[in-house]
DNA sequence: TTTAAATGATAGTAATACTATCATTATTTT
DNA sequence: AAAATAATGATAGTATTACTATCATTTAAA
């Protein structure tokens, strides 16, 4: 049996949605690879046309500017993740055992998911760890946000505060505790690549090392 | 007595010395409060040469391009956050108490420092932790990293990371827990005044609470 | 099978991120 | 005080970016 994931997104963030048309899809599907390869300031929609074999004037029909497309696929991947973490932690009733799944699945390096075709979720968690913050860094934050299109993110940190709560009811930080989980999940990845001495890791054996960090600082912290 | 503070900036920011000329001084303290205004991606040259009253070409003669400049300054706060915690820590002997101190300045809101004449620390911050992360967030991250333009970044981070390690030399993660320090005290932050519902805290009492939130966090998860 | 919707092709514009050149002031050095 | 040097100002120019507009053509729906 196939089946295929599909993940309704905001329709503001869009002119035309891109996953009802094949051009659409290879917007995205393209995008994603070009961003990847050039990063989000070297990209634009002229080359992605280009790739792509369509026009400028025809990427802007479906998106109005590179920032909206950003928060779309990073929008995609928040959602994405939220979906896998709901999917491992199904009849699990132990939200500690939860919570840890949840810090694993955040911090581990990322296989491409079968069930979209058009997405390489391997290449997408490089960049959201790469460029995601710029999603949100600008100067349209408020008017971006009121139009909900950080609700993705946003529902993903509700999510774990809910289990942070759920292990320790008393516990009085909670929502930042979350925040701060997904925040430095990807970017303490970005540093081991990156900027190494500030991680403390060594880059060879990095797939759990943030995790475990975050792990012990989790329950530490909230101490169920 | 007026005693004026000079920060020693890595060469490889500029192409002349800001910090020897009227017109380089002028330039830095007029790039904070423009960047302020308009954020950086609005932010041009030829923006600031029009504000300074100078021409464009004037300003690359300082600096090859706008990236550099917002590396150079977010380099000066990061330095000036190390020399401030260093000066409020003169003294103390108690590794704990320095460390309580280092996060309380970190998380709480700045005042300009009259020893900077040039430089609105107020502003700087807010920069900071609204652009700060463009600073490395970028393609040549690794040509900038191997010219040393985040060692004051490093620096602070190693510092604090030195603290934990004397608070408890058990603990694993120091340096990764003295990197979360300071980029949770700064998204919080943002997060709290633009994103609110992802740190929990209410907007009109958040001076402190990040503050808080950052210093159970350590010394729960230190335990020392 | 006509009508509408989506795409392709092409052109154009204002702004950005620079580089280059030369004249004019300041500042040092002799 | 004169000559040399360094810093700044003024102006021009170029390739690229981030769009908007128009019209023809293909594809899909009524």
């Amino acid at each position: 049996m196939e089946h295929y994931l599909n993940i309704k997104m905001n329709e503001k963030l869009f002119l035309r949605n891109p996953e009802e048309t094949d051009l659409g899809k290879k917007i995205i599907q393209n995008s994603i690879v070009l961003i990847h390869t050039i990063g989000f300031e070297s990209f634009n929609f002229k080359k992605l046309a280009q790739k792509i074999g369509t026009t400028e004037a025809g990427i802007y029909r479906y998106f109005e500017n590179k920032q909206l497309l950003l928060i779309f696929i990073v929008d995609w991947y928040w959602s994405w993740q939220e979906y896998r973490i709901r999917l491992h932690n199904t009849n699990i009733l132990d939200p500690k055992k939860q919570l840890q799944k949840a810090i694993q699945i955040l911090s581990e390096n990322v296989v491409d998911d079968v069930s979209t075709p058009h997405i390489n979720e391997t290449l997408l968690y490089d960049i959201v760890m790469s460029e995601g913050a710029k999603a949100y860094l600008t100067r349209n934050v408020n008017v971006y946000n009121e139009a909900q299109l950080f609700k993705p993110y946003k529902d993903l940190s509700k999510m774990i505060a809910g289990l942070i709560h759920q292990c320790n009811p008393n516990y009085l930080f909670a929502e930042s505790l979350a925040t701060s989980i997904l925040e430095m999940s990807h970017s303490l990845n970005f540093y081991n690549k990156n900027l190494p001495s500030l991680t403390g890791f060594s880059i060879n054996s990095n797939v759990y090392k943030i995790g475990d960090f975050l792990e012990h600082l989790v329950f530490a912290t909230i101490v169920c």
